[in-house]
DNA sequence: TCAGATTGTCTGTGATTCAGACTGTCTTGA
DNA sequence: TCAAGACAGTCTGAATCACAGACAATCTGA
């Protein structure tokens, strides 16, 4: 046990919070030159790639999947628009919806850029072996998936449940702070 | 496979990235009620946690253990010292160095907070059970050690080296973005 | 037809990061 | 002993960013 737990800082190696944001941080860090070729770097690339997969029918649930702001959402959308890889389009069926597809353009670019963030991604994993590193993106996802489930219906643990109750509403609070190449966001 | 992947936005499922920040952000919502009540939540509990490790030598080496910035760290250990729970001590060997050290008080009440935390994270690793749970945090903490071990050594990836050489200096990026109730940080 | 809910957008406010300057201290070399 | 450079901690200012709130357009149900 504890092969590699050496390395990390006493006490915060079981500080579950910070080996999360140590991860998180590694992989921003590890893919950052990946996506910066795209407007608004990592987050422009979730919404393309949601664009890509049409996992939401409109602007609001895709934030909401995102774990964004539909605020933000605006403009994060209007750079992918300004940059030709995604169109809003009217939703024939509810025309208070904006459809976001992505252009061909769009698909051809995120294979790209997919292509570079798997390099990446594998790099980040290479202290694990290849079953390893499946065991541990299945883990990943049935803990993200538990938590999804959870988010609607209030759990047994009160301190959890009481803090769900805030958190409802767009909170998001993590993901990338890079890309701050951006200038003209707001018009006069 | 891919039993409960079902719950998941089709095409996110496979971000690695987007499951990180996921997982952070729920980890985050499930804790907050249980860090809220240390000045400065989360980041609070880290640094408090650091000092009654004594990870660190000085505020410097901590900041870079946490992720944070060194600007950030002033007032993150003013908000402790005012509270009680750590002190600044002159380092007779470097009087450059204040050394962060946990009160008596403090390391009370990181016991009790890391109680509440651990409630909250057994929550959010509901969906495994024990003897994943602790695969899963073996898996995290080889990939965590892996990257800080290969941050100072430019790795064989390209990509990866070329991001890591503007990402050195106090990048950090992540972690939480609660605890909004700063008041006087800053004085006139 | 009308009240209420929902989507997308815009604006303002406050929080937060980060570069840069500055002081006090240590180290090194002449 | 002294000067120059490096480093830790602090403060300030600028830029960025999240988010609440308001608004118009639209849909739904009675």
């Amino acid at each position: 046990m504890k092969e590699l737990a050496c390395d990390l800082p006493p006490g915060l190696e079981v500080d579950f919070g910070w080996l999360l944001g140590q991860a998180l941080h590694a992989y921003l860090t590890a893919t950052r030159r990946a996506a910066e070729d795209l407007p608004s770097g990592h987050r422009g690339y979730q919404v393309l790639s949601a664009a890509v997969h049409e996992s939401a029918r409109n602007q609001i649930e895709m934030a909401r999947q995102l774990g964004l702001d539909r605020t933000v959402m605006v403009y994060l959308v209007d750079d992918l628009v300004k940059a030709g890889l995604v169109e809003r389009r009217p939703d024939p069926a509810d025309r208070r919806n904006r459809l976001v597809v992505a252009t061909d353009l769009g698909r051809k670019r995120l294979d790209e850029v997919s292509c570079a963030m798997d390099c990446a991604e594998a790099q980040l994993l290479e202290p694990l072996d290849e079953p390893e590193r499946e065991t541990f993106r299945q883990l990943l996802r049935r803990v993200v998936a538990g938590h999804l489930a959870h988010e609607g219906a209030p759990s047994t643990c009160s301190v959890v449940a009481e803090s769900l109750k805030d958190a409802l509403g767009a909170d998001h609070g993590d993901q990338q702070r890079d890309e701050r190449a951006k200038v003209d966001r707001r018009g006069p």
